[in-house]
DNA sequence: ATGGTTGCAAACACTTTGCACATGA
DNA sequence: TCATGTGCAAAGTGTTTGCAACCAT
């Protein structure tokens, strides 16, 4: 019997969402189920080229939509000019950016949901999800 | 009637900011002081064409663009691909946009910036700012 | 007079769309 | 086989830059 979690399956998880498997669309999951951070388009190209494998731009970006609209991951707003994106299947979270080096850190728990009820009756309408990231200097560059 | 003194007001702004006053400027100024919500730029220029001023699209973001460096107006994200800018002698506060109708109104009162020092020692580093905007449904669309 | 400001064209970064060809089921 | 996925070119947004002409001081 396999008492801890089963290695994850990529394939698995793109046949449950009703997709093809495809080279590409394998390696950019393994990519976001291992990535760190928040990741944007151009990154995940680069991390394909790592891999040696040489994939599209506009595919990497028409697979990661597929991917946000079958719920496997979901964009990440940073105050950017640009999307980044995360795999959805983590606790929830918000997140800190050192305006330094970059640097992005989960800060786990959500501190707000309370302050969304008070929301609610503030405007009479109801409030569905929140954004909320935190900007400063991470511990290496606080100094 | 309700007589203004915007022209005014605003000239005197821009001459402490040590900004040329322009006619430009002025009405783009007296715009967001008039402002009910955050603004992006080519609300701006329909705006200011609205008041039979013809200006450059790109003026404007210049024009914007020296705003925020001066501090009279201040970026705001709304998780867009663009920006919007709002005047920047307001109250603390933050924003809830209505997912159906795009409605902004503020939410008075910043709930987390005692959360901020949680984090602080969470992360070791240090929190300046934050950005935090809740999306839902406004009173007018929630039914 | 002169240095900041503007308009216009062009470039830029990120993202989407159209279409022909390739491929997974 | 055939619907779906991919590469390439092109277009669509939002924003910035270069430069000559203009204008506030």
């Amino acid at each position: 019997m396999n008492i801890s979690h089963p290695k994850h399956d990529c394939t698995e998880e793109l046949h449950s969402a009703n997709l093809r498997v495809t080279p590409a669309r394998l390696t950019v999951l393994d990519i976001f189920e291992h990535a760190q951070a928040p990741i944007d388009v151009s990154t995940v190209v680069r991390a394909l080229e790592d891999r040696q494998e040489h994939v599209d731009e506009v595919t990497v970006f028409r697979i990661i939509n597929t991917f946000c609209e079958k719920g496997i991951v979901k964009p990440i707003h940073l105050n950017e000019n640009k999307l980044r994106y995360e795999y959805a299947d983590k606790p929830k979270h918000h997140h800190f950016i050192c305006e330094k080096c970059g640097d992005i850190t989960d800060v786990e728990g959500c501190m707000i949901s309370k302050a969304q009820k008070q929301i609610e009756q503030a405007i009479g309408g109801k409030v569905f999800r929140h954004s909320l990231e935190f900007f400063g200097l991470c511990k290496r560059c606080v100094i």
